[in-house]
DNA sequence: ATACTAGAAAATGTCAGACATTTAAGCAAG
DNA sequence: CTTGCTTAAATGTCTGACATTTTCTAGTAT
């Protein structure tokens, strides 16, 4: 895959700016795993960047598991399996992605059903009061972006807080760094939804209930509460159909236990 | 902090190598959150390598967000709660330390005591046959090395490999990156407790159960067994004491419901 | 005395060019 | 057909210079 003529960058930009392009080439399928790369020397006439410059980004790149190298035979797209989605840098390339990857988008909000619940336990067994101020804070940021149109991306970033801020109450430093993997998959969702207002509202009373259930240290009620912000959320994404059979957490019927 | 001679490297080392020694020394708090880093002409001096050597080094610590830096005011450890625990990066680092990280290692233990026997779970609904093959090849792999003290390497190499084999049948890309995770917990555990023989023959055989629940496609049972798993790896790491209450799913008493 | 400004110093960031190393392919002799 | 040499292509590294950002300090005007 040649560079096509759409890769531009201002004539001023670093190696963190050029890195977001590639990134972005990559996540949006310009570039699919199994292809080859361009080389250093074609990124430097592309781009009319150093050599210094370009081998930055790509060892951001590579850092990201999004591309392999190695000395004498080029760089290359690795396969999806292989890219590291709880890598923070990967949230803020795919947060800015014009036409999100549908394929992670899947992955990313399959994981949020079967974990996001367990971590609103969590949350409602070790919160303490900077966790609830936390919460809080978002939950009125939401309520009061809620319904202006120009206002949506902050109404996003206050989402993303106040779910981030449940990961981070569970106060277990690797589900905090979870939290990072929220943006890409909360932002899609603000700009792919139609927002009736009804269903805002929806939504907003249901994140409600989440911090109300883990103010008052109610475990399952917290997990109960989360799930149904999943199911709204799976709802205005258009994926309601097997969404709600995951996020419950009945026990499925089995054979002979061991 | 200034460079002890602690730090040695052979002289033919790349970026790669130079990262590891310094992230490892950060690990094992040399150099401790809030501290500042030692400047890149000190670091070409103390290891006699080029300053394009030390940069590739550095940056590679902070993509895992071990530094901070900042043209003019130099490198500082970030805090501990800013470190990508989940880049794969930081397994390795973390794998080939002397002592263990004690907070880190709770902290990932308590994190596989809370999602493992989930993801467990996930694994009995969606594992195929590829799936329980590398299951089989791990459990045996683990069998055949028991008990024998020179190869006990090997041992928790299969032990790994059956625990990323969980994560990776739950068919869900993002469980199955967190799969990282697992090697410094595990190789930690092999390294510093004395295994005796019957306490291996019942982790072998807590093992099996995991792996015949998810084969036979019992998800509840999955997810008993691989707290069972986790219980008697708390055992042989003494923290036996709290690890019953968190690992079992049964429904805590609480107040009044929303 | 105090506040503002200019400059020097220290640290990281970038550039340019040369050379080193690794890998793959082609070619020729056996 | 195989082996070994040569060449080309790509990434990896070194060196020295310069650019930029930040902080500290000294000096000056009010």
């Amino acid at each position: 895959m040649p560079l096509s003529s759409m890769f531009t960058l201002s004539p001023d930009a670093d190696a963190r700016e050029l890195a977001t392009v590639l990134a972005r080439g990559i996540l949006s399928g310009q570039w699919r795993p199994g292809d080859g790369f361009p080389r250093e020397l074609d990124l430097c006439r592309h781009f009319d960047a150093s050599r210094n410059l370009v081998r930055n980004a790509l060892a951001s790149l590579t850092s990201a598991g999004l591309i392999e190298r190695s000395a004498g035979r080029g760089s290359w797209v690795r396969e999806i399996g292989d890219w590291h989605l709880l890598d923070p840098q990967m949230s803020v390339w795919m947060t800015g992605l014009e036409a999100p990857h549908p394929q992670l988008m899947r992955e990313i909000f399959a994981f949020r059903l079967s974990a996001e619940p367990h971590v609103a336990e969590l949350a409602a067994l070790a919160a303490d009061a900077e966790d609830l101020a936390r919460l809080e804070r978002a939950l009125h940021g939401m309520r009061d972006s809620a319904g202006d149109p120009s206002r949506s991306n902050e109404h996003a970033e206050h989402d993303v807080a106040f779910h981030a801020a449940i990961y981070r109450a569970s106060h277990n430093l690797v589900w905090r760094q979870m939290g990072h993997l929220l943006r890409p998959s909360i932002i899609a969702l603000i700009q792919h939804s139609q927002h009736q207002a009804n269903a805002l509202e929806d939504s907003l009373e249901r994140h409600r209930r989440v911090m109300e259930a883990i103010r008052l240290r109610q475990p399952r009620t917290a997990r109960l509460a989360a799930a149904q912000v999943l199911e709204r959320t799976a709802i205005d994404l258009g994926l309601a159909s097997d969404a709600t059979e995951m996020s419950s957490s009945i026990p499925q019927p089995q054979g002979p236990s061991l």
